[in-house]
RNA sequence: GCCCCCAUCGUCUAGUGGCCUAGGACACCACCCUUUCAAGGUGGCGGCACGGGUUCGAAUCCCGUUGGGGGUGCCA
């Protein structure tokens, strides 16, 4: 028996250190993820640490906590890593040696003008093989050059089958440069051979220089890992998402009040479907059914949008699908020092269904924490539609006295007591707890009024009443 | 320029030759419910890029066109 068939698979996820944690980076961390959980693999993370990144440790610590947020803790058995990039640095070069002396790869002393000058010259593009049989060593300046072969190299992608390159069209590309430092590609082989790697789930943009890959281990005398290339995520211009552009950055989703689970839920929606999500009628799904039924066979090809709407209304779902208390104690996490957490408890029930993210909960209740005796600010639009009709100062005041009378200080009081004023003014309930509204919460919309001013205590309520029958006069 | 990938409602997708009068989700519209706003319910709008083949039969297979994207560094 083979050892490596048996053996477990190991998939790498690979990101460069940039101070943010792409949202693209993410759902390639899932899909990773998600087969390493399935198939009792591991999940390698290992950093593509260049110099500036070394000397900012908080942009490793801020990928890790990143990936730790959406379900990929390195607490987890099938986690491993960080692994650095740095670590396997003598190996790096010992490959380019062995390359150089088997004949896989030669040296150059021609400098990136002088190239660009020949292809020039020679109307070719790239590089022309131009010192492939000079037999030049190793110098200062001279550059290692991958000797690639006549032929083709078909690449046998997981996602889209077999892609077939013509090795024509691939120069003999640098793998160490004049100063003697490996480049990236061979770098990334190398740590892929070391780390025992042999699952490659990326992005798309990788595909076009994965026969290159493919060439370094063949040339190294290694197999290639199980190659697959997931479609990019674009913006509405269809192009890939770029930092610049857009929010890509998913510390920023966090921070805006999106949930963990229904960020992950929609990430991985974006190329692939959970079988029976059409039969369900919901593509809202716990994370263990979809990591139990992902499969890069059922991976789209094309691009896919990153839709903020269809977030936003995944979020919705997953704030209303929480158990209350959980719901308290995260909107509570967030609230302003000051505020009265019992009070907000009481309120929390109605505002749960009514929120897009977390960090709509403070403008939500802000009117039940205002400090004692301070003025309420009014939204000039609701208060002019609201208190224009005719009877709007009457009813206020006869609500006013009645909410005085009252026995009971409850929701269910509250309302009987404003239909039996409305009564009088032929108006339904509607329209009738508009001016009372904007008198107690400043606004047109917010939570269930009754239920609001119940948590508000009779004196507060008497007093905003008065308050704006004061403005009125 | 060259190489590679891709192409179903506005968006994400189901669909692997007949089950498709092309299904679902988000968005949008209408109605219902209703204490504002949501949520929820019901219904609606809306798509196989185009042209050739192959086949009894094509969204599905082949070729081409067009359109989009990505890659082409002594960056990662």
């Amino acid at each position: 028996m083979v050892d490596s068939v048996t053996r477990a698979p190991r998939f790498r996820f690979a990101p460069s250190p940039t101070g943010f944690f792409h949202v693209g980076g993410a759902r390639t961390a899932l899909h990773n993820w998600a087969l390493a959980q399935r198939l009792g693999g591991t999940f390698v993370l290992r950093i593509e640490d260049t110099d500036e990144a070394r000397n900012r440790p908080e942009w490793t610590q801020g990928i890790i906590d990143a990936l730790a947020w959406i379900g990929i803790s390195d607490e987890d058995p099938h986690f491993e890593g960080p692994h650095f990039q740095s670590e396997f640095a003598n190996a790096h070069v010992a490959a380019a040696e062995q390359l150089y002396e088997s004949g896989h790869a030669y040296y150059c002393d021609l400098s990136g003008e002088e190239v660009q000058q020949r292809a020039k010259d020679l109307g070719v593009t790239g590089y022309d093989g131009y010192s492939r049989d000079r037999g030049l060593g190793p110098g200062p300046g001279r550059v290692l050059r991958f000797r690639v072969p006549d032929g083709t190299t078909v690449v046998d992608d997981l996602v889209r089958g077999e892609v077939t390159f013509d090795n024509s069209t691939i120069e003999d590309f640098v793998l160490l440069r004049g100063n003697g430092t490996p480049v990236f590609i061979l770098a990334n082989v190398v740590d892929d051979i070391e780390m025992e790697i042999s699952n490659v789930v990326r992005a798309e943009e990788h595909l076009p220089n994965t026969p290159k890959q493919q060439m370094l281990f063949e040339a190294l005398g290694h197999e290639p890992p199980a190659w697959a290339h997931v479609p990019v995520l674009v913006n509405e211009q269809r192009k890939k998402l770029s930092k610049r552009r857009d929010k890509v950055a998913i510390e920023q989703y966090r921070d805006e009040g999106y949930l963990a689970d229904a960020m992950v839920n929609y990430l991985m929606t974006l190329g692939w479907t959970l079988p029976g999500a059409e039969e369900s009628g919901s593509e809202i799904a716990p994370w263990s059914e979809m990591a139990q039924a992902f499969r890069l066979e059922d991976v789209t090809h094309s691009p896919a949008f990153f839709d903020l709407q269809k977030l936003a209304a995944f979020n919705g779902d997953y704030i209303r699908s929480m158990p209350l208390d959980e719901f308290v104690a995260a909107a509570s996490a967030d609230l302003p020092p000051d505020w009265n957490r019992a009070r907000f408890a009481e309120i929390a029930p109605h505002i749960q269904q009514r929120l897009v993210t977390m960090r709509d909960v403070p403008g939500t209740v802000d009117f039940l924490f205002l400090p004692d005796g301070a003025e309420i600010e009014y939204d000039e639009k609701s208060w002019d539609k609201a208190m224009k009709p005719d009877w709007a100062v009457a009813l206020l005041r006869d609500v006013r006295g009645a909410y005085a009378a009252l026995d009971a200080w409850d929701a269910a009081a509250l309302k009987e007591s404003i239909e039996a004023t409305m009564a009088t003014y032929e108006i339904k309930l509607g329209k009738a707890q508009a001016p009372v509204r904007v008198a107690v919460t400043g606004r047109s919309v917010g939570p269930p009024l009754f239920e609001a001013i119940e948590v508000l205590g009779r004196d507060e309520a008497l007093r905003r009443i008065d308050l704006a029958l004061g403005h009125l006069e």
